[in-house]
DNA sequence: ATAGCCATTGCAAACGTTTTCTTTTTGTCA
DNA sequence: TGACAAAAAGAAAACGTTTGCAATGGCTAT
């Protein structure tokens, strides 16, 4: 027996339209007397709005759905913080639903329950959108957006750093150090989502200006994760031919920086190392990693001002933080 | 103009109880013959279920809100996928809000959020339930429970970890490896919760069942973040009188041990560190943390089992694992 | 052929809001 | 005092489902 506008009504003697409007501020529909007693009653009865017949009546949401493909990647939090405090602002609230990692029934049947919820638009964190979901998205007439990856098919709209960007940024920041033979460890360049082919491309761009031929031994594949910096570090060798390497995530950085221990590499010494992201994973390895920094909070910001229909941003700054991790040569 | 059952019903040329029946999978309220027409027009027109409309008509729902105190906490993802994992299994979605770390305001505000969606339980992790939580979560009506943090008023059920046995093994470790001398950093005793305050009295049983005669110095208040642990090793000093830590938390061991290594303290040579709660990040650093387990993903499971009135425990299982931070003197 | 039963289908009310339109009350000004 | 506008309040329909109950039709057993 959970407690209705209408019994608020009927205690407080008045229609439900009143307790309706007072309870939803419509301005100036009421006196400010009818509308202290409609509160105070509300009160006492312990009254709780319930959203689904709010939502069904106005025929539109105050939330937004939030779908995160991995719990891996670890700055999902400050996307999701950024998501948070913009939608606590304009009064809507963020429902957030785990897709599994790598999972593609659970991704898509993720998206399946932001849209049967209804929501007012979607934000999909990391999530390597299939055509699958493509239609689905498509077919839910839910304006969506790609928070943090950026696809090339012109049906997703997305806000992420420039990824061309921080592969060129990071190489050429190598460069500037003095390095000449500088790998790329850790991209997945098989998703649909251009992240791993953009970095790579900005890298090899980077190394072209400086006039330095690339080997495809400096490449090395993986999943961002800190198993593939591992085995990145595993196939440079225990006397590497770089002197330096770029690791596609914080995590990928961190499992090159304690293979290179095992191996007795030490870094910066014998191997720099600049990953890609700049969480607070940097600051508590040893020696501290430098990264290129991207604003993941404003990524969360921008992605609910573009859902409520204010311009934005396609793309978010990114900075490269200098720590402890890359010698100059 | 989305799609509804209605206009199913009209393009199939049936009746909207029909369509509903077959679309909510009603066992034999109709033939197969129907069957097959209705779900290859709702299939043609792109039909999505209207969530909100299907709750207020049952009066029940089928999602459960998850409220996270803070996103600081890194173990916060295991829980969640465990919860995930266990809802899906269910036929339930979670709705996840996040609260904020510390924001009293913005916590009430969440809790308010996953009631007004009127969720069928509610699952609060790592929140430190104040008084007016608690009016506002029992007058709701609705179930909910704690998760990794126990309270003594019997009004709120949880599952966590027994941090009273957490202290006392992580303690009584340390002493069988032969210290005398165990510091105790980074745990908080003044909210709510009751995590710091057994996670004291378990590490006091283990000293005083040694005949150890403990020094206040060698507690360290903090808020399990990786700051406390930094702050901690301060006050322990460059020359620590003690050999051995119980770390409040993984972060708060990292703190430690980065501190140490600023200090010229080897740990484990000069210190020992065993952390509490066992998340990947151990593995990570250097030396990896031994650590007491916690169980995070069971406590997801449980929690989920717990709201759909299945039988739960109150406990769940901790288990040391042996890394590389403790010495045996 | 007929009664009776079962399988299938449909009608209409209900869920808790919002909102348009209408009605009532209040206040102002001549 | 009366007229009238403005302010306040209410009635009822609508949103998209589910579901109790009633209706229909076909089949079986007599």
């Amino acid at each position: 027996m959970t407690v209705t506008i209408k019994d608020i009504a009927q205690a407080a003697g008045v229609s439900i339209t009143t307790v309706s409007r007072v309870l939803s501020n419509k301005d100036s529909f009421y006196s400010e007397k009818t509308a202290r007693k409609v509160k105070k009653t509300a009160e006492k009865l312990g009254y709780q709005k319930n959203t689904a017949a709010a939502e069904l009546a106005t025929q539109k949401s105050k939330a937004i759905g939030v779908v995160i493909n991995s719990t891996q990647t670890n700055f999902s939090n400050s996307i999701i913080e950024g998501i948070q405090q913009e939608a606590n602002q304009r009064d809507l609230s963020a429902i957030i639903v785990f897709a599994g990692v790598g999972d593609a029934q659970m991704q898509r049947r993720a998206i399946q329950t932001v849209i049967e919820r209804s929501v007012m638009g979607i934000l999909l964190l990391s999530v390597d959108i299939s055509a699958d979901d493509l239609t689905l998205l498509k077919q839910a007439q839910i304006p969506y957006i790609s928070l943090s990856q950026a696809f090339t098919d012109d049906q997703i709209s997305y806000i992420s750093s420039d990824d061309f960007d921080i592969g060129y940024q990071a190489t050429k920041y190598l460069i500037n150090k003095g390095h000449r033979k500088i790998g790329l460890a850790g991209i997945d360049i098989q998703k649909n989502a251009m992240t791993g082919r953009n970095r790579q491309s900005g890298y090899e761009k980077a190394l072209m200006e400086a006039g330095i031929e690339s080997s495809n031994k400096w490449i090395q594949y993986g999943d961002y994760s800190y198993n593939s910096g591992v085995m990145a570090m595993k196939n440079y060798g225990k006397s590497p031919e770089i002197t330096a390497v770029v690791a596609a995530s914080d995590m990928v950085g961190i499992g090159i920086l304690n293979q290179a221990h095992d191996y007795g590499v030490d870094v910066p010494k014998d191997l720099s190392i600049i990953s890609i992201d700049g969480t607070d994973l940097c600051k508590i390895v040893q020696p501290q990693l430098t990264s290129v920094t991207q604003a993941f909070f404003e990524m969360g910001i921008e992605g609910v001002r573009a859902l409520t229909n204010e311009k934005t941003t396609e793309f978010t700054n990114i900075k490269i933080e200098e720590r402890d991790s890359v010698k100059t040569v």
